[in-house]
DNA sequence: GATTTTTGATAACAATTGTTGTTGCAGTCG
DNA sequence: CGACTGCAACAACAATTGTTATCAAAAATC
């Protein structure tokens, strides 16, 4: 991958038609940036002022509960965004937390870029729905997974959704993932 | 309530500007449709041809497990928006049934009329943009209180989400949407 | 290479939640 | 008016899940 951006241009091409012109421009303001394991993107309390893009890596989004207790919410693969949305775009304090499970280069937009393209890309907003609407999916079949399914079926299904997570982060954010704990994860699984 | 889009029509204006001129052409491909308590809006397996808008009434999503277990995913009340939107934009089978649980006046609006506002509107993207964040956001803090809240705080923080919804569905449609067995929230509630 | 640290398995016990069945009450409908 | 239905409380028991603690293997660190 010698262009740092093309992984991001495929994305937003399977959303939207973008000529070389618009690219170049909106592509000139965005950043390239590097996290070391375990960094922290975004730190809950924070205003989210980036949007990520991952190149490569993985990053892990969480929040923390009255107890002190870490919840895993989201990861975010190759290709795939990461952010707090709302308070990226609310500019209020953040919820979540976002970190580094591996080193990870991603693409990082601030609002203004991202706001940029919504106005000039000749189809910039159409690009801010299709991407909410996914993200919306995305959420909803998540919920729909807590109601209908047991934790060893969304144990199987993070597979489908975060192709090969199992093999590459702990154990115990899966099960964080998943709502339960890590020994009872275990537990179902051996046997 | 004379004009029968006017809470629509507000509800759109707090999201971009629409002059009365387009208003007019978007909103004369609406449709008013009453449904009694009990009726189906939206039959799970079929594809979700209409996005509603509720002007009275109180509308129920949920959907069937394999068991044939209902799972209450939602409600909607007065001024909320209510599909299956993956099936809508898709066209694809719907996950989800909606069913009135009062008698229930919605304003319907077409794939078609829908897509034709997007086009046409001056903000029409925008608009479905701002829509498409706000949904994810709800979802995205629904997520978040599975993971990080009691069932009881669940229940209490329900009336903030549904406001007066407590007094107004049969307390098994709430339990449903807390995840929780009717039985179980019965004793949550008197101990 | 030795030593911490992290991870995951396991056991024992506690807490939460589900299931089944019963009862009474309040609507609803003939 | 009486029969029927839906709803919620309750009890008893079962199943699931959480908590705490221990241990061994693997991985990271020095």
């Amino acid at each position: 991958m010698k262009l740092p951006f093309e992984k991001i241009r495929n994305v937003i091409a399977a959303y939207i038609d973008v000529s070389d012109e618009e690219w170049n421009i909106y592509a000139s303001n965005f950043q390239l940036k590097k996290f070391k394991k375990n960094e922290l993107l975004l730190q809950a309390g924070a205003i989210c002022k980036e949007l990520y893009f991952v190149n490569s890596g993985l990053l892990r989004v969480f929040f923390v509960d009255k107890k002190g207790e870490e919840h895993t919410f989201h990861f975010s693969l190759e290709n795939a965004f990461s952010t707090d949305y709302e308070s990226f775009l609310k500019k209020a304090a953040s919820n979540y937390s976002i970190q580094a499970l591996e080193n990870t280069e991603v693409v990082s937009i601030s609002f203004e870029t991202l706001e940029a393209g919504y106005r000039n890309l000749r189809d910039g907003e159409k690009l801010g729905r299709r991407l909410a609407e996914d993200y919306f999916f995305l959420f909803g079949n998540k919920i729909r997974s807590f109601y209908t399914e047991s934790p060893m079926e969304r144990y199987h299904n993070m597979d489908l959704v975060f192709p090969g997570i199992l093999q590459r982060v702990p154990q115990h954010f899966i099960a964080s993932y998943l709502n339960i704990s890590s020994v009872h994860l275990s537990r179902l699984k051996n046997s």
